[in-house]
This record gives C-alpha cells, sequence and structure tokens, in this order.
RNA sequence: GGGCCUGUAGCUCAAUUGGUUAGAGCAGAGCGCUCAUAACGCUUUGGUUGGGGGUUCGAGUCCCUCCGGGCCUACCA
C-alpha cells in the first residue's frame, strides 16, 4: 500500500467555473484519487479556492461586498458545486486561510535568510480614482505601433506587440476608464528564483515520464533568452497576505501583500494543516505527508493542473520549497492539460459561451459530465465540447451499452425467477471465457489509470461493459430458460454478479450511478477485484435484489437542440 | 518575431516510440436476436496518414519545406 498525495490546481474566487476548467484539474485528479483509493492506498487528495488577486477585489467591489465576505460566499458556492460534481477531496480549503498566511510568511522568511529575496523599487502606474496601483494589463489605451484604440497595457491584441503601460496613448484605467493615472514608484520583494536555475534544470532532467506539454514549457523558461528570470512576489493590495510581518527578514513593506502566484500553491501544504485542524489531529498528521523528515520520503505526489499553470508548478513553486532549505515534499508527477473548447469557440464567462458547472448539473446528473469530460479528456490537443457529441457518447456509452445491460439482466430475471439471484446449474466454458476476457481487460484498465491516460481508461473501462453485452447474446439465457432452466439460472447468476463488478470498476468515473447499481443489488462490498472469478461470486444464489430505476436516461433531440441555443451565446 | 504542440476514415480518437495488410467508437450498409432504455450481437463499406521533397531494407513515426489549427511568451490567475 502506497500513500498517495494528490493537488488538483486552484479554481480562482471570482465566479462559477466551466466545463474546461472541471476537466483540466479537479475531475480527473479525482478520478485518479477515487481509483487510487479502490485500489487499497492512502490518499490525500487536496484542493482549495485561490482567492487573493485582483480579480478577487474588483469581483467583491461589483457586488458590493466586503472581499472577504465575497470571497466566503463564493467559496461556499464552489463547495456546493465540488459535492455536486462527486469530487471527493479530502480537504476543500482556502488559500486565505489562517493556516495559509502562516505558511507563506514562514516560507518568505525562510528564503529571505537564504538570500533568494531581493528588495527592488520600480515604477508602477497607479489610478486615482480607482485607488489602487494597475497591473499592466488593467490599463488600456491607444498602441503606438498599430493604432489600435483598446491596447492592453502588457500586449496590444491587435498587434501582438509587446508594450510597456508607459507606452500607451491616452492610458486609462481598465476597470474605471478614469484617466488620472500617475507613475508612482513602489518596493517589492522579488524570488531570486535565476540562482535556482541550474538545481531547477536538473531537477527537471531527472523526472522521467512527464508530459512533454509540461516539461517543455519548463525548458522554455530556464533557457529562454537569459534564462530563468527573478520574478516579484509581492503586490500593492488589500487583500492576501501581509508581507510585513513579525520576525520579517525586511522592513518597509506595509500594506503590501504578497502575490497570489506566490501563496497559491503553499495552499496546498496549508490545506493539508487545515484538514488537520478540522479532524482534531495534530501537525504531525499533516506533516508526514509534505515533510520529507517526517514521513513523506514513500509519499509519491501527483499534481494536476491545465497548460498555464504549468511554470508556476515546475519553477517558481520548487523554487520557493527548495529555495527554503528545508525538506518539503517535491512534486513527483505533474498531469498536465490542453483546453476544453466550446462548440467551435472559447467557453467564455463574460459572453456566457459554453457551459458553467451550475448549469450543467440544472440539466443532467453529474456522472453524465463526468463521463464524457473524462472520457474526452484534452490530453494531447485541445479538444472540443459539441452537444451533438456529448448526446451520442452519453446516450451510447451509459445508456445503452452500461444502463441497458443493468436493464435487461435484472428485468430478466425478476421474470423468471423473482428478485433474488437464482440457484442451480453450472457455468461452463463460455463463461471461463467471460472470465478470462474480463480479466485480460481489467489489467490493461488498471495499466491505463496508473499511468493516467485518462481517455485510454474510459475506452478500456467501455469495452469491459461491452464484453457484457456479448456474452449475454451468447448465452441467450431467454433461450436457454426454455430448454434448460438451470443452465439459465446459472447464467444470470454470473450476469448479475457481473453487474456488481461494473459497478465497483467503474466507480471513479461515475461515482453516483455505481452506487445505485450497487444498492440495487443489496451489496457494498466495493472491494476491488483482483480475482475477476471471484469477485464474480459474490452475490451467492438467494440473494436479494431489486431491479432499479431507468440508470441513465436518455438525452432527447429535442434537449440538444434547446441546450445548443440555450447555451450559444447572446446572454 | 521566438518557442512548443498539433493535422490519421464523414465525426471523435488509437497505433507497443522506425517494423507485416494503419486500428477502435460513433455515423452509414447488411444480417441475427427479442431479455432490455427502438436496446444488444455479428458482418461490412470507408484512409495516397494536410501537400511536396529527403534519409532508410522499411516512415503515420525521423529530417527539410510549404499549408492549416492551437498554446505559451514571465504584471490575469
Amino acid at each position: 500500500m502506497a500513500r498517495i498525495l494528490i493537488t488538483s490546481a486552484l479554481p480562482y474566487i471570482n465566479g462559477i467555473k466551466h466545463l474546461g476548467n472541471l476537466v483540466g484539474s479537479q475531475l480527473p485528479a479525482d478520478l485518479y484519487a477515487r481509483y487510487m483509493r479502490a485500489r487499497g492506498h492512502e490518499v490525500m487528495f487536496i484542493c482549495a479556492t485561490d482567492e487573493h488577486g485582483t480579480p478577487a477585489e474588483l469581483a467583491a467591489a461589483k457586488t458590493g461586498e466586503p472581499v472577504d465576505a465575497y470571497c466566503a460566499r463564493m467559496h461556499a458556492v464552489q463547495t456546493d458545486l465540488a459535492h455536486g460534481f462527486a469530487l471527493s477531496f479530502d480537504h476543500y480549503g482556502r488559500s486565505s486561510s489562517a493556516r495559509n498566511h502562516a505558511l507563506t510568511q514562514h516560507l518568505a522568511a525562510k528564503l529571505g535568510e537564504a538570500g533568494l529575496i531581493e528588495e527592488i523599487a520600480e515604477k508602477q502606474v497607479y489610478s486615482h480614482t480607482d485607488g489602487r496601483f494597475l497591473p499592466d494589463r488593467y490599463i488600456e489605451g491607444t498602441c503606438p505601433a498599430c493604432g489600435y484604440e483598446r491596447a492592453r497595457g502588457d500586449q496590444c491584441e491587435n498587434c501582438t506587440k509587446q508594450l510597456d503601460p508607459t507606452d500607451l496613448i491616452n492610458p486609462r484605467s481598465a476597470i474605471s476608464g478614469a484617466t488620472d493615472l500617475e507613475v508612482r514608484e513602489t518596493k517589492h520583494l522579488y524570488l531570486r528564483q535565476s540562482k535556482l536555475r541550474d538545481t531547477l534544470d536538473q531537477w527537471i532532467d531527472r523526472q522521467q515520464g512527464w508530459p512533454v506539454l509540461t516539461t517543455s514549457i519548463a525548458k522554455k523558461w530556464l533557457h529562454d533568452g537569459d534564462g530563468l528570470r527573478d520574478r516579484g512576489i509581492t503586490r500593492d493590495l488589500d487583500w492576501g497576505v501581509p508581507v510585513q510581518f513579525d520576525g520579517a527578514p525586511w522592513q518597509g513593506m506595509d500594506g503590501k501583500v504578497f502575490y497570489v502566484w506566490f501563496d497559491a500553491p503553499i495552499e496546498y501544504i496549508a490545506a493539508t494543516a487545515e484538514w488537520a485542524d478540522r479532524h482534531g489531529l495534530d501537525d504531525s498528521a499533516w506533516r508526514r505527508w509534505w515533510r520529507t523528515d517526517e514521513g513523506a520520503d514513500d509519499v509519491r505526489y501527483v499534481q494536476f493542473m491545465g497548460k498555464d499553470n504549468v511554470p508556476f508548478h515546475t519553477l517558481s513553486f520548487p523554487a520557493t520549497l527548495i529555495g527554503s532549505g528545508e525538506p518539503w515534499k517535491l512534486v513527483d508527477y505533474i498531469k498536465s492539460f490542453n483546453y476544453l473548447n466550446y462548440d467551435g469557440g472559447q467557453f467564455s464567462t463574460s459572453l456566457g459561451r459554453g457551459v458553467f458547472m451550475d448549469q450543467a448539473l440544472s440539466l443532467l446528473p453529474a456522472d453524465y459530465w463526468r463521463w464524457w469530460l473524462l472520457s474526452h479528456a484534452p490530453e494531447n490537443s485541445d479538444a472540443e465540447f459539441t452537444w451533438e457529441n456529448f448526446q451520442t457518447s452519453v446516450n451510447k456509452d451509459l445508456a445503452d451499452v452500461l444502463g441497458n445491460l443493468v436493464s435487461r439482466v435484472t428485468k430478466f430475471c425478476r421474470s423468471k425467477f423473482g428478485e433474488s439471484v437464482p440457484e442451480g446449474g453450472a457455468t461452463g466454458p463460455r463463461e471461463a471465457q467471460l472470465v478470462a476476457d474480463l480479466t485480460t481487460r481489467l489489467h490493461a484498465y488498471a495499466g491505463h489509470m496508473e499511468a493516467m491516460d485518462i481517455r485510454k481508461s474510459a475506452a478500456e473501462l467501455r469495452a469491459l461493459w461491452v464484453l457484457g453485452n456479448e456474452y449475454l447474446q451468447e448465452a441467450a439465457p431467454w433461450s436457454s430458460f426454455k430448454t434448460d432452466p438451470d443452465l439459465a439460472a446459472a447464467q444470470i447468476r454470473l450476469a448479475l454478479n457481473l453487474i456488481r463488478f461494473y459497478a465497483v470498476i467503474s466507480q471513479p468515473f461515475i461515482p453516483e450511478a455505481s452506487a445505485r447499481i450497487m444498492a440495487a443489488m443489496n451489496s457494498d462490498d466495493w472491494s476491488w477485484p483482483t480475482d475477476v472469478a471471484q469477485a464474480l461470486d459474490r452475490l451467492p444464489a438467494g440473494h436479494a435484489f431489486a431491479v432499479p430505476d431507468v440508470l441513465f436516461a436518455k438525452i432527447t433531440d429535442e434537449q440538444r437542440a434547446d441546450w445548443e441555443t440555450q447555451f450559444s451565446g447572446q446572454r
């Protein structure tokens, strides 16, 4: 039994996430966590809301709430949605927690002591009307190169030229439109990660089998131009972890907070501490997951994230942990994802284009979305959601192949033998063949799950379901019942057991449907099948069961058409 | 501009990392079955692997080039 630490990239607090966000980190992380638990491993699965930064402050201002109240409310909303999608976090924390404040300040102090923090005075644009410094991209103006009037302070979207905010003609605040902008000098802390470049480079080189997407992005940042650049880790904001604190190795940083990308990954650790607090455990309970000197050296740590998160997880966060000089657990494997697009374009919050987590659950149960999203996870390239694909996939895979199998077996048994597992008869070579086929495919399925090959896992699971329909077709208990009822009884006894077997192995993908099947089969034996023949003998003759309601109702053409219109983006 | 990924059947994707005749699912066609959510099973049509050139006994896979799609490019997170 291994110990596996799993973190999902933290969803940002300023709104409800869309399906692309979900499939890019939280959902595949959940699949992996569920599978590893099912295999008997000790799992710590951590996620949290990422609550700091300018967008959170602006979102709160828009609703008129204090930012802490806004974040608390949105955290509750996202927690509900996580439950709705059956995401099995051991803890869903908050980056604004006291634990994260303390740990972020601790690590910053350690980095300072190690000589890896530098104070740099720089010029930033301040908006009097907004009462805040503006990040580059929150400043708009006319592009000096092409004349585009809505160029942003970091880059012109029209001509793609890199810009400095002071390059803009007629600059204005993108928040308020205010033009009373002023360049002010302000002091910030920089993480001198350039000093760790070789260490990070060698660490990346030692990682075997990481997705190309992960290592190529890291390598680019390490070797582009002059190599890895130092990075500002503080901001002039109110909401966040204060930079000035008792014991800080610097002065004069009052009123500043750490940059959200500095404190967000630290929350992985802090959230584990929050987990311990919630369960009344002492610090050793979480430190055994994170400190290699306190038991974490046998932990396997896997991170899940979208590709936009890769630089922070391959470079900045490791630099923070390594630079602290303390024995923190580093990530062992990074599973990164491309983007999910929506029907020919990108998901868009502002345009109301695409399907968001709350809307998805209002249309259909979580398992429908889980199955489609996971079986089409954007592992090798960007993927695309279309309603037509969703409808055919879900109807075919879930309703026809799996759902109907459960239905045909349980209903046949009820009509011929009653609602308990029939007795009598014996199985023969056809059944032995089924066991052999299931064993082969179960091994392949397990191999893909271990490797986090998500699409392949889904395809293999579906193939396992298909074996049930093939068997039933050949065995044809409806025929054998007429000539040899005992044989039919043995066949159906096996088929009922097969249904329970499917519920167990399908649970990581479709946990709610699996639970319904298990309830109908009147079983709570979720142990992972290591010996297929034994696993198909768990429900003995005489064991009572119930015919479940339709497991997966089909998506109709009318529904599909309605939803296509509803989510096309003219909100 | 630079870097990276990607292009395989009508659609969504595989192809053990250079090795027989490029495979699945869906869609299409035919047959079978009648337990079941008009479900299931079997058979089958369909590809000059984006175009061109090269290396090799052998290329979907490696190299060059052109065309198309996408991502990143460090102050959004």
